[in-house]
DNA sequence: CTGATTTCTTAACATATATCAATCCGGAAA
DNA sequence: TTTCCGGATTGATATATGTTAAGAAATCAG
C-alpha cells in the first residue's frame, strides 16, 4: 500500500526500512473514485496529500463561474491548500479526483513532524517549496509572454505523459483557454504536421 | 544605515541588538542609483537584497523583448532570484532600482548562514517563502481568471501607495497589458467617477 | 530657463481569443 | 445492440486587447 511512497521519500532523505518505519503512523491511506472531491473551497483543509496512484487537480472557481487549474498531481506529487493547513485559513482552492487514485493523508504541519523523526525532512519539504516556487514563477512568465499555442505545446514539452492521459478540457483550463480555442489549436498544429 | 532591516528583523525574530550584532557580518550596505541594474538574467545570482529605501523591481525579457515584471521590491522587501542563488544556475531575471535606493547585500544560502546564529531564522524564511508562493497562486488566478481592468483595480488596493509612487508603464508592465491599454483602463475609470 | 528625453494619452486599425450554437463522436449504461 | 451523455469539433460572430502612430505632458540635464 505505502510502496510508491516509500521509494519516493527514503530516496529522497536515504531511509533505512525501519527509519521509513517511525513514519508510518503519520500515513493514512485512501482509495478515491473518478470525481470525487477531497477539498472544497472555504473548508479547512486538513491534509497535506502524497498521490501513489491516478490524478488529482487543484482548482479554484472564479466570481464567474469558471474553473481554473492550479496543479495537476498525477503519481509522486504532493497537493495540498498550504496557505489553509498552515495559517488555519479556509481552502482557496478544490481538489478532485480525476482518476481513481489511491492516496496517503497527511495532518497538520508534516514538514515538523518528520523532522523530529528523520533530521533533514524539513529541508526536503523546504527544497519542494522552493522548486515549486519557481516553477510557479515559470508559469506566471508563460502567461505573461506566450501566446495560447506556444503555452500549449509548453505543456506537452513538460508534462508529455499528462497530456496523452487528461481530457482535452482540463489541459485547457490548465493553459488558460477555453476548450473550443484548444481543439482549434490542436487543428492547425497537426495540419502543419 | 542598518536601521531599517535591524527594525524589520529584531521584530520578527525577537532578537535584542546584540544578537542582532551577530548578523552584522553577513551585511554588506549597497547605494543604489536609479536604473542601475544589479542583477542581469543570465548571471549567477550572488545576493538575496533586502530593500531599505526606495525601490526595486525583478523582470524577465521574454523572446519577444517584452519585459515582464515579477515583483517590485520597495522598503522591507526581499528580492533575489532564488533558484539561481540555491541550485547555481544562471538566473532568470534581472534586477533593477527604479528609484534611488539603499539595500543590503547578503551572500549565500543566509537561511541557514543566520538560522546557525539566530535559531528560528530557517524558519522565519519557510514562511516567508510560503507567504511569497501564496502569493504568487493569487496573482496567478488573478491572471486566469481576471479582465484587465480588474487586475488594474486589484493592484491600487493591494499595493495603494506603489500604485501612487511607480510610473504607469510599470505597472502596465507588472499585471501584464500594454501601457496603451492601462492609459485607456484609467481614463473610463475615471470617468466613472 | 530651455531643449531633449521619456512618459502618457488618444485614435484607427489589426488580431487573438471568447462566446454561442450546431453537430459529431465514443464510451458507459440499460 | 440501442440509447444517452459528456467531450470534442467546427463555424459565425463578438469583444478585449495589442499595435502603430501622432501629439501632449511631464521630467530631466545642461
Amino acid at each position: 500500500m505505502f510502496d510508491v511512497f516509500q521509494l519516493y521519500i527514503s530516496n529522497k532523505l536515504r531511509l533505512s526500512p525501519q527509519q521509513f518505519d517511525k513514519l508510518m503512523p503519520f500515513l493514512t491511506p485512501r482509495i478515491l473514485r473518478k470525481g470525487e472531491m477531497l477539498l472544497r473551497a472555504g473548508e479547512k483543509c486538513k491534509h497535506t496529500v502524497f498521490v501513489e496512484k491516478g490524478c488529482l487537480r487543484s482548482y479554484v472557481t472564479d466570481e464567474k463561474g469558471k474553473e481554473h487549474i492550479i496543479h495537476f498531481a498525477p503519481e509522486n506529487w504532493w497537493v495540498a491548500d498550504q496557505n489553509s493547513i498552515i495559517n488555519h485559513e479556509p481552502a482557496m482552492f478544490n481538489i478532485e479526483a480525476l482518476e481513481d487514485s489511491e492516496v496517503l493523508l497527511m495532518s497538520g504541519d508534516i514538514a515538523c513532524k518528520f523532522e523530529e523523526v528523520v533530521p533533514g525532512a524539513a529541508q526536503m519539504f523546504a527544497a519542494l517549496n522552493q522548486k515549486s516556487m519557481f516553477a510557479m514563477q515559470k508559469r506566471l512568465v508563460n502567461h505573461l509572454s506566450a501566446t495560447a499555442d506556444e503555452r500549449y505545446l509548453d505543456f506537452i514539452e513538460v508534462y508529455p505523459t499528462l497530456a496523452l492521459r487528461l481530457p482535452q478540457k482540463m489541459i485547457a483550463s490548465y493553459i488558460g483557454v477555453a476548450p473550443e480555442s484548444l481543439s482549434r489549436i490542436r487543428g492547425k498544429i497537426s495540419v502543419r504536421n
